[in-house]
DNA sequence: CGTTCTCTTGGTATCGCTACCATCCTATAA
DNA sequence: TTATAGGATGGTAGCGATACCAAGAGAACG
């Protein structure tokens, strides 16, 4: 309609509107909307009226900007294409919705610098809590968010030292209890996979996991063993032939990301190799995919959803009032044991 | 910090703070932060320093409730867990984000009452645009834009008369194309399996396109041959043994849902049954999985990342001042030859 | 019957920023 | 030198809601 930038809002409507043609206060017309049962029920029926007549849309910005509070939430992941994110995503989303927040969405691309830029615009985009995937943050990020005092959930592990809260499960623990079943299976030439290791916490404590795991089963430590792979079916695949060629012997491979161990599984079909026969295939995060491949997939299985439940939850209540107290939630994890191993 | 469910925003400092501090008066404060160019090298200068000083973030609420103008663009996709929506968002948020604009993501679980609700939600959060994966709207939705005038862009479909802009593929020709090639390979009895139909404009036109083609091919519409199945492996993998064991001379099947086409296929697996040799499989959306499954997945390539990067590009350009005229991208559609077919 | 208390309602002053216009200063032309 | 344009700065008045306090109306009480 209009041709400048500048939203004119078509018929912009305002609460004093409203007001006038109710016959009643601004002040009745916001109570009305907002604490129906400290208005009369006359007032009541009368604001509602003029609210339906004109379609009317209470302008929250303005409310906001009067009551220095809003409801606005926001979230930085690594990666928005990542299913496991989605997952959690999808539950943050579902609680804060129930309770009249929104959501902001932004991704860091795994980037700490991105991370404080995106931190810097939601807070000044005035969301009343965060969420970060990451645990690892700039020291600017970590001024930003004492100074402001919003509240903050990190959800990518289970930090030593939390900004604020955090719900997680441990990474670390994760690998170890996975590569520790797999020596428990048998396996003696464990190898490991990991997703690139730079800005990202989670990886590094995996392998942490892994490298523990081997010395508690008396296996030796073989740096060769383990490989580095930005996360994709071909990059398992490869992981997984480049393992084997250098190491004949392997009897099971470990791969810290999904759809690296899908890749591989797939390979193996490829060149005939029988899982577990050749070698045993095991992975991390429960996808769908995972129950259903052929053959099924032995891995880790990560309450994504409880995850996401849980931090909405915990801001919620914060936001609602709750006292502002450190809170660490391990959610923890469990080890499916399926046909690949 | 604070008890009170008020955010105080802990060291709360405002622009005209560091205008005192700076010397100068807060508009010059606004117009170095947002138009630096026409404030003059000095004045920068100082306010540069005393924005690091203090750690000043400017409040984007104040700014937008002034300016009429927000910075925040509203996304409604029907799930977020969903990987095909999840690499739409990321383009989304990807061009939004280098453009100085947010993003703020809902989702309506495929109920259109729930559009309705977040539609209002989100112009009362004053978004600046929105994005509305749907394509058939309650007539309040459809009141509710054109009152507003917010840009909006939708995509999940190509509709006949768009609210205002759409950026999409036809689902209808996307099935016809593939049914048609399946005709074309040679196979006579080819079964469809649909998403659920209800709410679900996209499922609809798939279907129509499918008994378009089989009518093109001089093949009978057998409704026995069309089967509805909730996304999911197992979904898949139980519709295709239902069609089979109902229709033993099934030569092909195509999946209107990726995931229940890779379902079908591990169910092939699982009973030996020869892809394509026994019964082909044809899929819907270029998932990855689908180029590394054994057998590799014949499907429509659908350009989602270019959805979601020209759907935001033309919310952008709207929104800096490109005029307001109706836009109807067909992005295409590519049918993607593998082996299981 | 007056007093106190509770429950509704309304008025007013912001919230922190930007649009708009007035002002001032410098540079260039006449 | 004066006139004039043009760029840089500042003052003021909102944007559309809500917090806070004051006031009015009944109800309950002694």
């Amino acid at each position: 309609m209009s041709d400048k930038p500048r939203r004119d809002g078509g018929a912009d409507i305002k609460m004093s509107d409203i007001a006038r043609h109710a016959g009643v206060s601004p002040m009745t017309v916001s109570r009305a909307l907002r604490e129906p049962s400290t208005v009369s029920e006359k007032m009541r029926r009368k604001v509602d009226a003029a609210v339906r007549e004109f379609g009317y849309l209470p302008n929250r910005i303005a409310g906001s900007l009067s009551s220095k509070r809003s409801n606005v939430v926001g979230l930085i992941v690594p990666s928005i294409r990542n299913s496991l994110y989605a997952n959690m995503v999808q539950a943050i989303s579902d609680v804060l919705r129930t309770n009249g927040f929104h959501l902001m969405i932004a991704n860091s691309g795994h980037h700490l610098e991105d991370e404080e830029a995106l931190v810097s615009a939601l807070l000044a985009q005035r969301v009343c809590g965060l969420v970060l995937h990451n645990t690892t943050h700039s020291k600017q990020v970590r001024d930003l968010v004492a100074k402001t005092g919003v509240p903050v959930i990190e959800t990518g592990n289970l930090p030593a030292e939390p900004l604020d809260m955090a719900v997680s499960y441990s990474n670390f623990e994760a690998a170890r209890a996975m590569t520790a079943h797999l020596g428990r299976l048998g396996y003696r030439k464990i190898g490991f996979v990991t997703l690139p290791l730079r800005d990202n916490d989670r990886s590094e404590e995996r392998r942490r996991g892994y490298f523990a795991a081997l010395k508690e089963l008396g296996l030796p430590a073989d740096p060769s063993l383990v490989l580095e792979a930005p996360g994709g079916f071909a990059e398992g695949a490869d992981a997984l032939v480049r393992l084997i060629q250098t190491h004949p012997g392997l009897d099971a491979c470990f791969f810290a990301g999904d759809v690296l161990a899908v890749g591989a599984l797939f390979e193996c079909q490829r060149r005939g190799w029988a899982v577990p026969g050749r070698v045993a295939i095991a992975s991390f995060d429960d996808l769908d995919l995972l129950r259903h491949a052929v053959p099924t997939v032995t891995t880790l299985r990560i309450p994504r959803d409880e995850i996401g439940r849980r931090s909405a939850e915990l801001l919620v209540n914060r936001l609602l009032g709750a006292p502002s107290e450190r809170v660490r939630i391990d959610v923890g994890f469990e080890i499916v044991q399926r046909e690949s191993t």
